[in-house]
DNA sequence: CGGAAGGTTGACGAGCTTCAAGACAGGTGG
DNA sequence: CCACCTGTCTTGAAGCTCGTCAACCTTCCG
């Protein structure tokens, strides 16, 4: 088998915490390849209104999606970590209507031709459905965020993301849920939740001064975890991976 | 082969705008069969923390998937109609982790067996595609509904879910995009576009007394179709069907 | 006729935005 | 080494959108 790129055990991973994989399957997936990058801030990787023929694995940093209304006002809609394959759903609906940018100063991806993601496809049944999967999970989150953004004030919202991006730290081995690594301006937390700046920096400070949590040179350490799950009404189960897994 | 629920070609035709299907995989998603149910408002049709054994077609009226608050406020974060088929994801992810409740008096569907929709994605793989297609079709319309309710105002947001449905029961063949039945009452709207029903009912308002739509014995009207969709910032490329529809 | 459900309206207050300015840090060039 | 600039964080004050509470009206239906 040859080797393909060596971040491609995150996806692996990933992948195998949601879905049955057999070791045939493992091994082609980590045959894949693709063009290694570095992205910087605000430049679109890929725009609304582009047929895009990649999607884009996330090696380190951050990315997200973002909509933009005509005015210039911007929301995230999806946050993605190391480990994730962002634009996965491209390969169903190739025109793509958001924007895809790092979110992160610096930030490494892998351009992964559809061509062979469908390949895998068609030899490995298996593997379209881990994708699938995969796909449907990134609908569950973004289920929660229209729950979020709709329903919970800023505050609520707030401690809601950290508690997601928490735990989804965790599950991919980056961090611990209470401490890890975000590097993020605030601005962008601002885009994330749907709130203006000024309002996401009040936000931080009473929490800061509630004890719940602080942010020190971009990394994110949550003081009282129960406490902060508690005011965001935070239930992972949505995140839940791990459920009857079972193969079609 | 074997005659299915005659509501099927709608779920046909559906699949059909975004995905390329052979007249045998036409022919097998219309054998399909399940028991058809009427359900009341206000009843589970599946609740958050279940595992389901089945999809619901939607045959009439309206279908919505509720996220909810330990303080009983509701979100709506997805509206269903007819030929929707709601819950295909718990096909991949069979623990659900939202409420599925009708939305108008009237709701009837069919509950297909996970068991069928899988046979029929081993034997067709194009049927399994379409139906991965779909999913993240779906979500496409969540991404949209996130920056509807953290970026726009709540009339902005009325104004886009007006056409947002319009456009949808067009596609559907249920109407025009300038009128449509929509059997809902307003503290519904109020649920899905995150507002009280108090501030619901000021916005309609409003938009009545300038002209842009009417809603008459659960009749939507748009008077002015482009006046609505300018005031919305409505781009309905995020609902496009019949792009490069290849298969894989 | 009476009750229930949904729609409508007013008064008031809270949460959030807007505008504006200042503080602080890191990087650059003289 | 310091002056300066730029980006980010922080804070205050004023105002608007939207939520809350409460009441009343209309329609429908038994």
């Amino acid at each position: 088998m040859p080797r393909g790129h060596p971040a491609f055990d995150l996806f692996v991973r990933k992948l195998s915490q949601r879905s049955i994989l057999t070791e045939d399957e493992r091994q082609a997936i980590l045959s894949l390849n693709g063009r290694e990058m570095e992205v910087e801030p605000h430049r679109d990787i890929v725009g609304p209104g582009q047929v895009t023929d990649t999607s884009c694995f996330v090696v380190s940093g951050l990315a997200a999606r973002f909509g933009q209304l005509r005015d210039g006002r911007r929301q995230i809609t999806a946050i993605h970590i190391p480990g994730d394959m962002c634009d996965l759903y491209s390969l169903m609906l190739p025109k793509v209507e958001w924007a895809l940018q790092a979110l992160s100063a610096r930030l490494t991806i892998v351009k992964v031709p559809h061509r062979d993601l469908a390949a895998l496809c068609r030899a490995y049944p298996g593997i379209a459905e881990a994708f699938w999967r995969d796909c449907v999970a990134d609908g569950s989150i973004l289920s929660q965020w229209v729950v979020n953004v709709g329903r919970r004030d800023a505050r609520m919202r707030t401690a809601h993301l950290f508690c997601e991006l928490g735990v989804r730290m965790e599950k991919a081995g980056l961090g611990q849920r209470t401490r890890y690594r975000l590097p993020v301006v605030q601005v962008q937390l601002a885009d994330a939740l749907g709130v203006t700046p000024v309002h996401m920096n009040r936000v931080i400070r009473s929490m800061r001064e509630d004890g719940l949590m602080t942010i020190r040179a971009r990394e994110v350490h949550i003081s009282d975890w129960a406490a902060l799950a508690t005011a965001a009404g935070f239930d992972e189960g949505y995140l839940e991976l791990r459920q009857e897994a079972r193969r079609l």
